[in-house]
DNA sequence: AGTTGAACCGAAAGCGTTTTCGGTTGACAC
DNA sequence: GTGTCAACCGAAAACGCTTTCGGTTCAACT
């Protein structure tokens, strides 16, 4: 019963030799088809599976990409991991690649594992999210000649690969949109200045305002961590200005869902005396009342874009810095943006009918 | 310049053989602890890092153990993937051995994937999660003898490896605590019967009302989809009995929040005029007004223990039947749950303080 | 008939480890 | 001085595949 598997077998039962079965199966051109044809079938009858160590080993590639995952700052409970490395994995099964997970605990943590796939190369690629402004993986990565593409780009991203939703744009069309509604004193609470994306998307706020002919008034530029208890506070502070803002343009869902209690808090409705848009498109925030008008970025095909950047480039079929592309997030039109109030504050009183309500319409 | 990496340059180096140098550095003992020593030293010096796919060749091993990432219905969204996943990836890197995700699209293709994987032998050892009452894959890859611990426990997992929360423990504690609190109509919304933990954590409400010296109503036991519609729909469908429960037990917070809704939507506020309970601890549900009281369950430990089960079996230091373990949910007292209410009911006027409240707090 | 050149296939050398199996020492006892 | 037993280490055979380099065959041109 002890049978050898391998090519050999096959190659054996079809006077072969394990050469020409190697190459037959990896669809070599100076077989030919008809023998293609016989190993095909009999590989398929005997259900063989080639050797992933011995074809990695004698190949010298490891058809391995490795996924960073972000550092662990608090509960690392972000709800678009599953999502994209959904989409990662798939595209790379289809391409019979695998996927592994790093976990760094720290950053010297995250160098260390570097250095190690620098050296063993068991793993040919990396993908690395949640970028800084200024982040010295990029560097890292470069020196130690280990592919990469980032979800996010960052002031080291020119000549490397990245995936990246267009942030600003994002935030120039939320911006517009709220100026189109009729706005015209609209704040931006953003997220710290470390990350790449909230520089972004204060940009595009900044930007927004001067397209749509606004001028940035003092203290409306507010920055506070991405928590619900940051969007509480930024808010506040934005209500104890002598004119507050009439709109919001908030760095995420979460931030944005803080702001909201902040608004209640001070008596109003948000999306009504203040209008207010966050991003990230959660499905949560469907089911406030009201229902948080948002932007929502792909997650799956960037995972699926991601894998196949990262395996032109680990294969030599595209230089880095020609694999950069944008996505573009795209308006939920909800219930907390509309056009400016008019009337008397209503203060503590429920309105209820949800404004522009969608399916999920909630209140809790 | 181009050095022969490998153990062949530090044998030459220290006039050794290839196989004394592996076995110094596997720290075999016949190896004299001098000898050790230098090799380690020039190891050390060269910066070496042993070639993985040779060693994994050689060895009969593949030292990587495979996630099965949850058949995607619907989006991906399981805020709980990270953290499990962070948790397995650490200690598995703590003893050298490799994560690798599977993200199977239908079960078709899962079952091509283990039936690979059984051949293949590039992964070792498969944890699977989001475990069915009559779950097949316990069965198939039993046949396939591809070893596995499961995140939950089915009907087939008798004598397979497996680490759950204890749902019925945890659901017998929720119910039992609400009627502590004087609840005697105490109601569940439970989820689709396929899952195993559904029916647990419907067992749990049983073995509680039981415990309470409570019965079971009629028409008390809802059963929905884990979505907020579902646990809307299902509260109203509570809301409408004569005589609607005083307090509910909800198989998620997700479920718990969707039947807020819906006691708002009645106008009674939750947790006084009906008192609810999720389970899951998501963070957002600190935030909403009332904070919902839920049960937590640990996941990082979680991922962290499923890993090193499966590490033993696959070693064979120990027998699947022989890891089995329960872990225990924690009741996360928020503001949702409290003494039956004894006033009139107030209907849509607002209840401003939060009753137990902490420090999310928060109305949306 | 001789030359050329596709078209196919086999032999064999790796790929970088692990691991088995002996072989060589030197110490220690008889 | 012979035998014995540890204690160490080297030779060499795997592990299962890829890939280079030739070698053969046979049709098609000179």
């Amino acid at each position: 019963m002890e049978e050898p598997k391998g090519l050999k077998v096959i190659a054996e039962r079809l006077n072969l030799s394990e050469s020409t079965v190697s190459r037959a199966l990896n669809d070599y051109r100076d077989i030919s088809a008809r023998t293609k044809a016989r190993v095909r079938d009999v590989a398929e009858e005997l259900g063989y599976e080639p050797n992933t160590h011995a074809r990695r080993l004698a190949s010298g590639k490891s058809d391995t990409i490795g996924y960073v995952l972000p550092k662990q700052d608090g509960q690392l409970t972000e709800t678009f991991l599953g999502e994209l490395m959904a989409g990662m994995a798939k595209t790379l099964a289809g391409c019979g690649w695998d996927l592994m997970v790093l976990a760094p605990q720290s950053s010297e943590d995250e160098l260390a594992i570097f250095k190690k796939i620098a050296r063993a190369r068991h793993v040919s690629g990396l993908i690395i999210s949640r970028t800084y402004i200024d982040d010295p993986r990029f560097r890292i990565l470069q020196d130690l000649k280990i592919p990469f593409v980032s979800h996010g780009r960052s002031n080291e991203s020119a000549n490397s690969a990245w995936l990246d939703v267009d942030n600003e744009l994002a935030f120039v069309e939320m911006t517009s949109y709220l100026a189109s509604l009729g706005h015209r004193r609209i704040a931006h609470i953003g997220g710290a200045p470390v990350y790449n994306f909230a520089r972004q998307r204060a940009d595009g706020w900044k930007r927004g305002l001067k397209d749509s002919g606004l001028k940035e008034v003092a203290g409306y530029a507010e920055s506070t961590e991405l928590s619900f208890e940051g969007g509480n506070a930024a808010m506040k502070r934005l209500l104890a200005l002598d004119e507050p803002p009439t709109a919001v343009c908030c760095v995420s869902d979460v931030v944005a869902i803080g702001a909201m209690r902040a608004i209640r808090d001070a008596g109003y409705l948000p999306g009504r005396e203040i209008s207010l848009v966050g991003y990230d498109g959660l499905e949560i925030g469907s089911l406030l009342d009201p229902p948080l008008t948002t932007m929502s970025q792909p997650l799956q095909s960037a995972g699926s874009r991601l894998a196949e950047m990262l395996i032109t480039i680990v294969e030599g079929k595209s230089m880095p810095a020609d694999n950069q592309e944008l996505f573009r997030a795209s308006l939920v039109r909800r219930g907390t943006a509309n056009p400016p109030f008019e009337g008397v504050p209503e203060g503590r009183e429920k309105h209820r009918q949800s404004i522009n309500s969608n399916v999920g319409g909630f209140e809790s």
